[in-house]
DNA sequence: CACTGCCATTAGGAATGCTACTGCCATGAT
DNA sequence: ATCATGGCAGTAGCATTCCTAATGGCAGTG
């Protein structure tokens, strides 16, 4: 009764009233036909048909436990045809291009959950600087790739937002600023600063720059965030660098919001102009998703990775 | 992939996401249930679940796949039930109770099918006289009987209806009679008059008292039928019998309506005031189920029978 | 490091399922 | 009557499937 080709057997009997004749539309023997249909209704312990004297017709009983069968046998159909109409989502490799921050932080929880969700496609991260991604994506050397601020015109799924924080020594005099007043972006500038990029091009430096500002007293360059922040413990000067790449233990740091805030948005785009693969699709898909739903998204800093493979 | 335990196993994973806890929920090894899952991947040739650290989780194209497997598994579940709900009518009697001239034309089809569909009831025809149904019924001696004209009001299942018809020796003076005019009862119960009775105490005699008249010369009084044919073509007299007796070989007959039209209905009853089994009931529904689409009941008349077994 | 939870793999034995063959029964033709 | 035919059931045996038991690998965790 657990045999699905049995009630293939059971629903072709139906169909040709004729055991015989079921058996080798199904390429089975009469004899094997006969079995399967007497072991069915065995189990059961229910006669499904009649064994009439030129043809085998359903019972009663027979027509609705048919009627079921072919539900079995419809549904069995469905999944055979499900797997086939996903042929294009069962192997390949999407191209990643990302800055080093958002590809050890938003990254990997994302292409964790979607590795899980599509084992067969492999996702090749690249680490990049944040001003190449767009020359990546149009020269087509990668799939997808990560953008600040992307136009909402453009095809893209949001990532999520981060905002830029001072962090300064314990004992600096901006240190006592309350939460909500914060320090502005001219105060930080005139302070000796500990220039942090994270190998990006939008960093403490760019961003005064945007503002017509520029920093007067760079003491340090570094490239690690966390380089930094040990600067800034010595008393070496203050910092600005994105909030999400504050280190969880902060003794000695004071972290204090900028006012105005700076904030950028993350998200993955592609080429403009260009349609997506399937598995990009899948990939965009999954944002679209869970962004509408809020986050979900776990921190998971911390990471270094370049690859993600099956 | 034909294996529907197999199937059971995907979605007890699916619903644990621990291959392990499906199985004992199974009742199966780890093993069995690690290589149940393989084996449909493989015939898939997809990958449904992702082997996490600790849990094992459906991929994109898993989640729909789980799906249909579980509509089959509801249907599976549908059949045992259907099973379980219609254990009244896997086995049982029915008494029936019928004058001979329904037993031997409208009933063996009916009974036919009826076994057909329902071969695990037996059921036991009783041959008796007609004015002996009632008594039978509310006797509980018999479970169900042809009844006559059945007030409307009463649980029947109609079987169909008959009209007596003349039939005269081919020289008859009465046989110039077109079938439109016809012939009366008060014109035939002057003949000369062969009286059959079929075993029926409604006969041509009964019809007769019933108009208030009575057979003026009985030539002979018979029990078949085909006596009274064969008396009337050699000449003994005239007959009055249901339409439906008539033989198919008619040479030296000729038939003649009565006018006005003699109708009966034929139905089966049940006892009034009991409730009918399943069986019963199981029934009198093909007679519902058939009525008002029109007959499809062939006549099948001259077969002699008291009980139909499975 | 040992330990645990979880899964895959292997080998072997048991059960299942199919085929080939035979027999039975009813029907219909000769 | 007899035979031929069509359809189903029963049996023996073989091939396959499928399950269990045991082992090993891998990733977290104390």
């Amino acid at each position: 009764m657990m045999n699905l080709m049995h009630w293939r057997m059971v629903v072709a009997v139906a169909d040709t009233g004729n055991i015989t004749r079921a058996a080798e539309r199904i390429g089975m023997t009469q004899s094997g036909a006969s079995q399967a249909l007497a072991l069915i209704e065995e189990t059961l312990g229910v006669q499904l048909f009649s064994r009439e004297n030129r043809q085998t017709l359903p019972t009663a009983i027979g027509l609705p436990v048919i009627e079921q069968a072919r539900t079995m046998l419809v549904a069995l159909e469905n999944i055979r045809s499900t797997v086939d109409a996903t042929k294009d989502i069962q192997r390949g490799t999407i191209r990643l291009a990302s800055f080093p921050l958002v590809l050890t932080t938003f990254l990997p929880p994302l292409l964790r959950q979607f590795n899980r969700l599509y084992p067969g496609i492999q996702v090749v991260a690249l680490e990049v600087s944040d001003d190449e991604v767009e020359t990546l994506l149009s020269d087509g050397l990668v799939d997808v790739g990560v953008a600040l601020n992307p136009a909402p015109a453009r095809n893209a799924g949001r990532l999520g937002r981060d905002a830029w924080v001072a962090v300064l020594p314990g004992g600096h005099p901006l240190a006592r600023r309350s939460n909500e007043q914060g320090v502005s972006l001219e105060e930080l500038a005139e302070q000796p600063f500990v220039l942090a990029t994270g190998g990006c091009s939008t960093n403490a430096r760019s961003l005064a720059a945007d503002a017509g500002l520029q920093l007067l007293d760079v003491r340090a360059e570094v490239r690690e965030w966390s380089s930094a922040f040990t600067l800034v413990r010595e008393n070496i000067g203050v910092t600005l660098v994105p909030e999400m790449t504050l280190p969880t233990h902060r003794q000695g740091l004071r972290v204090v919001p900028v006012m105005p805030r700076i904030d950028r948005e993350f998200a993955l785009v592609v080429a403009p102009d260009k349609e997506p693969s399937a598995a990009v699709r899948a990939l965009l898909g999954m944002l679209a998703d869970r962004n509408p739903c809020g986050s979900g998204l776990a921190r998971d800093g911390g990471v270094t990775f370049n690859t993600f493979v099956d």
